[in-house]
DNA sequence: CCTGGCCTTGACGTCGGTGTGAAGGTCTAG
DNA sequence: CTAGACCTTCACACCGACGTCAAGGCCAGG
């Protein structure tokens, strides 16, 4: 299939893909009218990396999935790597929610005593 | 005092200290030789502005404690514009954070059936 | 032949809060 | 006189994942 196709299917676009291409997370091969020529693997690829963004990941830690898919892996997390990336965005994820946690109750804690004091809102 | 003490000051650098005045958010009388020139009540607000930004707000969000402060609020969030802040940020907050969690929650299920199965890492 | 729809490459714009550097003015100490 | 420590304005660089436009090739249908 051609570029246009592929970003249709994929929810995305060719913007997208040309550019995951020069991140060196695709390669397509082309045709005599030098298209780009897409195939399942592919497809498959950029779903992976679209699933994976749309949960925060960035462009950079796809590629160990993509790279899983493309040895034959059953699903992209099916490689060690893929997983190393898993446990590392989780670390991630649970720094984030701690940072996130606190400001949430100082933020609270400042709304409280806000709305429970007269003079906070003078004049 | 002038800009680079007021850096100093407040743990910041001249340049950000002239971004927040091109924003809007401080305004400095000029001497003679054209140098900005601070006060007690900058002071105050560069702090504002500093502790707000470090907990994740948007310099646009800082506003209504500046404000606040220059209107003669005890603190920055003594006036109802900030204390709605606050509650839109922490909503923002608990959003984010429940995206996070449930990010979380797919993250640590795919790495336990990750390690739980033989097949995951075939070759 | 012309229109329109697909494709190509290349390159600039976006957002926010700075870092950094150029090019220059002003003052002080040695 | 000079070095250096302040200050000024202007303006480009950064990050990431694209959007968007320009200028052009290729092909099918009317």
């Amino acid at each position: 299939m051609r570029i246009g196709e592929l970003a249709e299917l994929t929810g995305t676009s060719t913007r997208s893909l040309r550019y995951y291409e020069e991140q060196g997370l695709l390669s397509a091969r082309r045709d005599a009218k030098g298209y780009r020529e897409y195939d399942e693997a592919d497809l498959r690829a950029v779903r992976e990396i679209r699933s994976l963004l749309a949960i925060g990941f960035g462009l950079e830690d796809t590629r160990p999935f993509v790279a899983c898919l493309r040895a034959g892996g059953a699903s992209g997390d099916s490689c060690p790597d893929s997983v190393a990336v898993y446990r590392r965005k989780l670390a991630e994820i649970d720094d984030c929610i701690d940072r996130l946690q606190a400001v949430r109750t100082q933020l609270a804690r400042s709304i409280d005593r806000c709305s429970g004091e007269r003079r906070c809102c003078p004049r």
